[in-house]
DNA sequence: CTCAATGCAAAGGATTTGCACAGTT
DNA sequence: AACTGTGCAAATCCTTTGCATTGAG
């Protein structure tokens, strides 16, 4: 799994590189992440980078959530709400989601079968993947 | 495929056994739908059905969607845009998205080893699966 | 006649943007 | 000093809602 210097390495390496600024927002946002980590959304980091550091905008937030995820230190996927979560990249090939329609849960699993599948599934309409995503919706153990 | 005939039906012993009521406007909008068809997203639907009925307004295609897909004659999905896409269902067991993120068309495709990997991974953890959606983004033959 | 459905415009929630000022390099 | 990043509030996009009116049963 990725780890915060790492992180943080990527971060300093991707600005330097594009000409952008090491600020201490960018600094603490990515902190803050790494605290907070597994799912989350922009509204739910925002309120909780807040309780410390009081200056820090919503938009700069998700200005800085748009970044890391370009440089691929997090992912953005939908997971059936009206917003987008955001988790650490980690560095297994891939995971996908299944979700409790009740309580919300997620549980993280991955599936060798199921990439195999879809390169081939790509290679067959000639499709070059970039990224995908599989959400399975349903109801866990306690709420069935 | 599910054709118009079944899907009227499918509409008005919903809204009997409902106690709601048959318009004009539900009966127009699922005829356009089925006009329409494939995928579509409900600006798009709506830009559509005001050129013929300019009286029907955005907040009743926004309703009648989700009635249909409540009945199930629509699905709702995101496919990676912010907006929600629906389509008409279809019979056929399920499929997923590939979708080209150069020029956002989608190709449908349905493969029997990944619904049966979701079986498997439900089972594993417990959960009784609803629904599930599958997206792969990439680039298109004419896009690569 | 009764109650659900509609149209309209306004509200809503998540996210983005314009702009003056602050802070890196 | 030059120019990117930030905070703020307003704007935007998609979608939902309140309310007076219309229309199906």
């Amino acid at each position: 799994m990725l780890d915060f210097q790492t992180a943080l390495y990527q971060l300093r390496q991707f600005l330097k590189e594009n000409n952008l600024r090491f600020t201490n927002e960018r600094l603490t946002i990515l902190e803050e992440i790494f605290q907070f980590a597994d799912h989350f959304d922009a509204e739910k980091l925002f309120n909780h980078i807040r309780k410390h550091h009081r200056h820090i905008s919503r938009a700069t937030v998700y200005r800085t959530l748009d970044l890391l995820s370009q440089i691929g230190i997090i992912t953005k996927e939908n997971l059936g709400n009206d917003f987008a979560s955001y988790e650490l990249a980690f560095n297994v090939p891939h995971h996908d989601h299944l979700i409790c329609v009740e309580c919300g849960k997620v549980i993280e699993f991955s599936d060798q079968l199921i990439e195999d599948s879809q390169q081939k599934i790509c290679k067959k309409y000639n499709m070059v993947m970039i990224r995908h995503q599989l959400q399975i919706f349903g109801r866990c153990k306690e709420h069935q």
